[in-house]
DNA sequence: GGAAGAATTGAACCTTGCTTCAGACCTACG
DNA sequence: CGTAGGTCTGAAGCAAGGTTCAATTCTTCC
């Protein structure tokens, strides 16, 4: 036995394993999954395309990868917003947490574009369900606090939160897909949120 | 000059572009569009794969059609269903149109996911942003009805209208794509919309 | 230095399914 | 009938892009 990989070695790996997450994410933010192939991917990251397999079995578990970074990046961005508001009122909290995805959302269009609503592979497709369902989650335990403080009406919380998911995401898709900001979209939106939560009966 | 253009001709080529038509709408009801192959689609119309390009000179455009007639159909139920109670009020107009959208949607949830959110090409992708804007165009003018009749605050009506077609996608999105009726979440979903629209102050 | 073995390269390969096209078959009309 | 021209067939062609692999380079340790 005249080889056994070094300290040195692994540590390489690991930053040039980085390299390519990093390379494919920056892809995907500025041209969208749609121009992302594993020869672009391998020339940004200054790799030869066969060396990404060396790391991930497949271009679908490369941009799952992506995808489930951007995605807890974004869940855990909104749920500090919420958290920060929590002390004033549940529906503060809630707001929070949406006027801060829309936000980040705008700041990076082709990446909320391609995490929303751009077609995709199969393996990529299952890491939007996620993030479509984790942002779900966190609304929804919200709401179910909200509910409990008496803040909002009675009401089903999975469905509420599904739906705020979901009319974020048409709201933004055009404009998104544009590469528009859409900034003035963004007070409709947190009053339509306001109203779907409901008042007090 | 030896031949010419028949009336029967032209019939049976007419009948024949529906049968095309036909068959790939069924394709997709029955497997969604993964399921669809122009050689599928030639099969079950009983025609030769090139015979297709007879009619159609690319897979897109075949489906953009597909999608496009389907479209158009769901657009005027859900409107008709709207204008029926249009009578007596314009909040139940609002409703009626999103109920009768989403009882046909869980009737057949292979094309409903197709139609909301199954990836597809380009071509076929164009048509689905014509359906989600469609359907809220329907929505925004009455809304725009309902401000003006005093029965809900005033609103972006656009905002509000895609915000609502958003909801139901991402609340139907799930139990569509499982083949899941999802019959419980339609009360719940009409209370959340009922909520978005809002009371008059 | 050199042998053993691992990592890296990138051009060739392969798969998938849309599209084409040369030939067979029809239809119209003299 | 015959011929001119259209229509239909389906297997072969082809493009795109992900994946593989023989050759090369690098790393370790005696």
């Amino acid at each position: 036995m005249a080889y056994r990989k070094t300290e040195a070695v692994l540590k390489k790996q690991a930053m040039t394993r980085e390299r390519i997450v990093r390379a494919a994410t920056e892809l995907v933010v500025d041209e969208g999954y749609a121009g992302c192939s594993m020869a672009g991917v391998a020339r940004r990251a200054e790799v030869a395309t066969g060396s990404i397999y060396q790391f991930f079995p497949s271009k679908g578990e490369l941009f799952a990868e992506v995808f489930r970074t951007a995605v807890s990046r974004e869940v855990v961005a909104a749920s500090q917003a919420g958290a920060e508001k929590l002390t004033s009122s549940a529906r503060a909290s809630i707001l929070a947490a949406v006027e801060t995805f829309c936000t980040r959302a705008m700041r990076s269009p082709k990446m909320a574009y391609a995490l929303i609503a751009e077609p995709v592979d199969p393996l990529v497709e299952a890491e939007r369900l996620v993030f479509h369902q984790s942002f779900s989650d966190i609304l929804a335990s919200a709401i179910v606090a909200a509910i409990a403080a008496g803040e909002i009406p009675d009401q089903d919380a999975g469905i509420t939160a599904a739906g705020i998911v979901g009319a974020i995401s048409d709201v933004l898709v055009l404009p998104l897909s544009r590469g528009d900001t859409g900034e003035k979209v963004l007070p409709a939106l947190l009053a339509f949120v306001g109203r779907a939560l409901g008042r007090p009966d």
